[in-house]
DNA sequence: TAGATTGTTAATCGATTAACAATC
DNA sequence: TAGATTGTTAATCGATTAACAATC
């Protein structure tokens, strides 16, 4: 491996990739080419080799790449060779379903917390969660040493959230609320507002 | 207007400026300039003005832009002054979330069936809904006309059901499911899985 | 060995930024 | 008018692709 930077495109394609090789490792097969890959994510076959040589030499020439070698590097890249304890902020329809969401086991993490400002929440029982009030929040997350968020919060909170979350130690967050959040640099924030994944669409209807 | 082909990464940011300038707008706001959007947004002032000048010259020299001439200018183009009908595939914890989602309407989107192949499922009740069979899904596509779906099915089951949904005539899909599907080139498709966008994070923890 | 495929270099392509004349 | 800010050009930066020697 070398050290220079890696580009944050190319982190966003491994778990692309990881994913279509679980996939793939799931039908028994047990190696898979640059073009075989690149076939299966809609990438082209060089892009998927560059990316991947930015971690060291994980292919073998005239056979491509073993599958559970190369889906063990990009765990490890990834840092998804363990699990990652998730809370999730805001526990309206979406955030129920993401409390539940079984996708989370065997990729990396686990949803430990959910919280809500609304009393009448609090103390829900959702499957196995109990909605915690968001007063607590901050010190639940010290606590429980939890680094990762999923907002499912209205527009007009998510600001006031982040600044919480994130004074609380929370590194990344995954931001399905309708607005742009400002968190230091060192923090991650992925955004995930439905509508505008719509609204990316519609301009070629 | 210019004629030439808009690229998709210009097309990805308009509805980021179009949802900050709707916010900025309901506190009464008249004009914005693009040092203003581009703190809001976190893109720069160059390519806020760069990426708007594609479509024409909405702007004023001293001034900037005219909150509500930009919102319109950017529903126009991106065709969310007009309420686009959206179907769900899958009545899961998702499914149902984004069905009942309230930040379609004003957005320009309203979801108007639900479908499941399950059926246990088929025939509940989910808000003012009723799931519908997912063998019936073709035919109701088609007459309704819509050509938006949101599919929230097992990964298993996402290629079988991308082809129904194009064969029907459905020209943009968000994509909740784990998995890459293979369209058409005239068909759009955006990811959304919720374990890989939180694995684009973990990288940097 | 012959065929296949990697890792990497150089070339190309495209996106972003800087700078500033035009002008409100 | 003076100050502010656009729209656009040219320069820079970065990402993708093509090509091929190395080698399994």
């Amino acid at each position: 491996m070398n050290n220079k930077k890696i580009p944050e495109i190319i982190i966003g394609r491994l778990p692309i990739y990881l994913r279509a090789l679980q996939h793939t490792a799931e039908n028994g097969i047990k190696t898979i080419s640059s073009q075989e890959l690149g076939e299966l994510v809609g990438i082209s076959a060089a892009q998927i080799r560059k990316d991947i040589s930015q971690f060291g030499e994980f292919g073998k020439q005239g056979t491509g790449y073993s599958i559970e070698f190369l889906i063990n590097k990009l765990c490890e890249i990834l840092k998804v060779n363990q699990t990652w304890d998730v809370i999730v902020v805001g526990a309206g329809d979406l955030g129920h379903a993401l409390a539940h969401y079984q996708g989370f086991k065997d990729r990396g993490f686990r949803v430990v917390a959910i919280f809500d400002n609304n009393k009448n929440k609090v103390g829900q029982t959702i499957g196995s969660f109990k909605v915690e009030d968001a007063a607590e929040m901050s010190e639940r997350i010290r606590s429980l040493g939890v680094k990762i968020a999923v907002m499912t919060v209205p527009a007009s909170a998510a600001q006031e959230v982040a600044d919480v979350l994130v004074q609380a130690g929370i590194r990344s967050i995954l931001n399905y609320a309708p607005v742009n959040v400002n968190v230091p640099s060192y923090v991650k924030v992925q955004y995930s507002d439905p509508a505008t994944n719509l609204q990316k669409m519609t301009y070629y209807l």
